[in-house]
RNA sequence: GGCUCCAUCGUCUAAUGGUUUAGGACGCCACCCUUUCAAGGUGGCAAUAUGGGUUCGACUCCCAUUGGAGCUACCA
């Protein structure tokens, strides 16, 4: 059997988001699982949307989820460059090829005669379609006109013509082809369209599956009409559902759709973000099994894959980064928690503090709200308090505490539960007033375990300066 | 509007036409645990869009309706 090959084919017109990055995982699982190549192909071909910064993100969104490529930018291949960019002369040269067996042709309108042409066909409830004025032009009106005016090269549908191949995904598709607009394959900059590049590419490259969105299903004829002309055998199709937003469209950076490297950067680990995306449009067993990489290298098929668009739901992202938070290594979380602890923070310090905190994270970016009081006195105001007697027990908890040599949990939850008792006060109530005036929250993590990382005098300050508030 | 596709709890989904009072997970609610918040444990609420067929039997097959999505660029 040939060697699987397959490929992501990013546009560097911004950052991918969860939708785009879910496509490359989804190919690369089949890659490993095959044993077949990963390509990485960068869709460089619209100058206008080009963004300079976005293929660093690409790279980056690839090397921090850890679907490593075998050809593609930086490391290279014997298929390259893999830079559409750069790859010009072969989709000019295939233009003309098409031209040349009478599937393509010139076409010389302005979009100022396109876009009236639009205009009036929706005007008289027509379809928007190309009205093939250039393919009448003579031979020799061609060569006259190509010396002077802009031209671009359209793809000549055949007419009335039913495409029907066999999607892995999406099942038995057919279109007839009086529905597929005569697409510009060729600008008039020289740069090609998707639907020329893709094309070329893929069969150049020797890519065997294409595996994306199923935005692009519409467009298959097109591709199809393109390899029949140049005789050129078809790559498996399969097109993913789409990932909506909360709203149910199509997930985009219009609607604020985030990157993994946004989601990152709030405090996601990239194995939850993993096991997420894996779930969105695929399934296994309950869809609760925390997979890593491997695991999905080994569980992962084709064959699960949903027709139906999913939506994209963040608390289940946020259920699989509590799981793998509590997985992780106290060291592991401390390191983790690097880009959100205070800089000064002391990793001894941190060691200690994670235990506290791990159980109660969702996202790493929780530290902040959980534990900065270890690192910042609270602004206590007495308003905070909503035991009236808080002031006694904050009074009596700091004669009790003075007086601990050891300044250890037992003995400061020790002598705290014998003054709870010789008072008679509600356990709760204490603990809460105290809670407060060391943390200066209602909700913190276990408080006296918490003193004991501040220390004896810190803990002891903070009583004093509670009371006074 | 046209074309293509889709339709099970709020969300992700399971259920070779009979094993199903439609299962699980997230979320939600309640309870337990508990010095707060979590975590953990137990339980609960919650769905086959509608109408027709086919069949002894339909979530599953067919048709229609309704609803939804995608596409409809010299964007990808």
């Amino acid at each position: 059997m040939e060697k699987l090959r397959v490929r992501f084919a990013p546009s560097p017109t911004g950052v991918p988001h969860i939708g785009n990055t879910r496509t490359a995982l989804f190919n690369w699982l089949l890659t490993r699982q095959n044993k077949g190549q990963f390509i990485v192909r960068i869709e460089d071909t619209d100058r206008k949307r080009f963004n300079s910064q976005s293929l660093d993100k690409i790279l980056e969104i690839l090397k921090f989820l850890g679907l490593n490529w075998d050809e593609g930018p930086q490391t290279g291949g014997s298929y390259g460059p893999y830079f559409q960019s750069q790859r010009l002369d072969l989709y000019q040269k295939t233009a003309e090829e098409l031209v040349k067996k009478g599937a393509a042709y010139y076409c010389f309108c302005s979009p100022q005669r396109l876009e009236k042409l639009r205009k009036e066909q929706r005007a008289k409830g027509q379809i928007p379609r190309y009205d093939r004025h250039c393919l009448s032009l003579s031979k020799a009106e061609v060569e006259k006109k190509k010396r002077t005016e802009k031209y671009v090269i359209r793809l000549k549908m055949p007419d009335s013509k039913i495409f029907s191949w066999h999607d892995l995904i999406q099942g038995d598709i057919s279109i007839n082809s009086k529905e597929v607009d005569d697409q510009v394959l060729l600008k008039s900059d020289g740069f090609p369209t998707y639907h020329l590049a893709v094309v070329v590419d893929d069969h150049l490259m020797r890519i065997t599956h294409v595996v994306r969105g199923v935005e692009w299903i519409s467009s298959v004829p097109k591709h199809l009409a393109i390899y029949e002309a140049l005789g050129w055998p078809v790559p498996k199709l399969a097109h993913l559902p789409l990932i909506l937003g909360s709203d149910r469209t199509k997930l985009s950076k219009r609607h604020g759709a985030k990157s993994i490297l946004d989601y990152r950067d709030e405090g996601y680990l990239k194995e939850a973000l993993i096991n997420f995306m894996a779930y969105l449009g695929w399934s296994y067993r309950d869809n609760a099994q925390l997979l890593s990489l491997e695991d999905l290298v080994k569980v992962f098929n084709l064959k699960n894959i949903q027709k139906q668009n999913c939506v994209f739901d963040i608390q289940k992202l946020d259920w699989f980064n509590g799981q793998y938070i509590r997985m992780k290594l106290d060291k592991e979380l401390v390191e983790l928690l690097k880009p959100f602890v205070p800089q000064n923070a002391d990793k001894e310090i941190l060691l200690k503090i994670v235990p506290l905190i791990k159980e109660r994270m969702i996202k790493l970016s929780d530290f902040s709200k959980m534990a900065g009081f270890f690192f910042k006195r609270p602004n206590v105001n007495s308003s905070l308090f909503d035991n009236k007697n808080y002031q006694d027990h904050l009074k009596k908890a700091l004669s009790a505490l003075q007086s601990i040599e050891v300044w250890k949990e037992p003995e400061i939850t020790g002598v705290l539960m014998k003054i709870i008792k010789d008072n008679g006060w509600k356990t709760g109530d204490f603990f809460m007033s105290l809670r407060i005036a060391v943390a200066g929250s209602h909700q913190t993590p276990p408080i006296n375990d918490s003193a004991v990382i501040l220390g004896k005098e810190e803990t002891l300050l903070r009583l004093n300066e509670a009371l006074k508030a």
